[in-house]
DNA sequence: TCTGGGGTCCTAGGACCC
DNA sequence: TCTGGGGTCCTAGGACCC
């Protein structure tokens, strides 16, 4: 729901009067990402196609996703949360992990689920976003318990409970189980967590490898030994885009790269990084996806280089396939600390991927971009075109 | 009904090193 | 002339999550 309130919250005068809510899948090809409770009554879900969705509900409102709105009301969140819990992991926009080990003291003689509802009207009133929480001992159970909790409750798994709980639930509710999997256990008759919980360890590890089979026999009972990680440090930067219609020119090609790089290269000085991988990702008219990476000896920062990167990848993969492409993207990982490098080189300055001047380039274009607007300063023309 | 955009994690094969 | 065993890093693809 989170995606829906913020949209509201938003504007409160328009998609806050819409019982009817569709969050998302502004073009004709997009998908919903929320909806709200009144229109999943008609059977929408998130990640349905939008048409299908006005077709199950053509009364519906869609708005599109208000991004930055959603990025600030969940860093809001974190915060609340931060003042409430030792230890918080988000692990995505709108959910997080608290570990709240080690402050039975601190609580003194408040039980758990009062505990989670002090949480839930802290969050709610300092941000004006309801949520819901799950409580246990072991991180899945917290999971799938917040299923229960929804709308904006709170529901406590009791210590010693956790088998016993996870056994209402069906497999395709547990996290870590999707499409591919479930097929496989529909393959071997099972659906239900308590039909999964009838079968020897051996044999779920023969059906389904040892890794997942042992993990699967301990998540139907509720174990999951994996610990709160609250360093939240970020992996890798994305940016890809779904065109109005298949693009089969390169040249178009290259320019909607470049503004995916740029994007990129943005967010990622942004968060004072440097990334050493770039890839390139296209989905074909047909639907298929391919990706190509590179990784460079040092650790890069600026869109020159990064679209020069890109560009390579982009000529390989289209060299590979060609046929109208549906979706282009560009990602960076294998992201380290922008900090210079005090590294002496012992036989002189070798060749450098990028210079000093790129760089303060790259970083007074961002803040002119910062006080004026993304559009104050833009790409003149594609650069560094490689021979072809 | 014709399939978004942002992520994380895992696996398998190959290059390369000692 | 044919060939070990330990390891790291990179690449591509796929499953999965919200």
């Amino acid at each position: 729901m989170f995606f829906v309130q913020v949209a509201r919250l938003e504007d409160p005068d328009g998609a806050g009067r819409e019982p009817l809510l569709l969050v998302g899948g502004r073009s004709n090809r997009g998908v919903i990402t929320s909806a709200s409770y009144a229109a999943r009554a008609f059977g929408v879900r998130s990640g349905m196609p939008t048409m299908r969705a006005r077709q199950l509900c053509p009364q519906a409102v869609v708005v599109p996703v208000p991004r930055g709105a959603c990025v600030e009301r969940s860093r809001a969140v974190r915060a609340v949360l931060g003042d409430l819990s030792p230890v918080v992991q988000a692990a995505s926009i709108d959910e997080f992990y608290l570990d709240l080990t080690g402050t039975e003291r601190m609580l003194g003689s408040e039980d758990l689920a009062e505990t989670a509802d002090r949480i839930r009207r802290a969050v709610r009133e300092s941000t004006e976003v309801a949520v819901s929480l799950g409580g246990g001992t072991q991180r899945v159970v917290a999971k799938v318990a917040t299923r229960l909790a929804k709308p904006d409750g709170i529901h406590v798994v009791p210590p010693g409970d956790e088998a016993a709980f996870m056994t209402r639930f069906r497999l395709s509710d547990l996290p870590g189980i999707g499409a591919a999997f479930l097929r496989q256990l529909a393959d071997k008759g099972l659906h239900t967590v308590a039909e999964t919980a009838a079968v020897e360890r051996a044999w779920l590890e023969r059906w389904f490898g040892p890794a997942r089979g042992a993990w699967l026999w301990e998540r139907v009972r509720g174990i999951d030994a994996s610990e709160v990680d609250a360093s939240n440090r970020r992996k890798s930067i994305s940016s890809e885009r779904t065109f109005f219609t298949d693009v089969d020119d390169d040249e178009e090609l290259e320019r909607r790269l470049l503004k995916l790089s740029c994007s990129v290269g943005q967010q990622l000085r942004g968060r004072e990084l440097r990334a050493r991988t770039v890839t390139v990702k296209i989905r074909d008219q047909d639907f298929r996806t391919r990706q190509a990476g590179n990784t460079l000896p040092e650790g890069v920062e600026t869109d020159r280089v990064i679209f020069a990167a890109a560009t390579a990848l982009l000529h390989r993969l289209r060299h590979r396939r060609r046929t109208a492409v549906r979706l282009l993207g560009v990602g960076l990982s294998n992201l380290v600390r922008q900090a210079p490098s005090t590294q002496f080189d012992l036989f002189g300055e070798g060749p450098k991927l990028e210079t000093e001047r790129d760089r303060t380039i790259a970083r007074a274009v961002d803040h002119v971009r910062d006080r004026y607007g993304r559009d104050a300063l833009r790409p003149a023309r594609v650069l560094d075109r490689p021979e072809r």
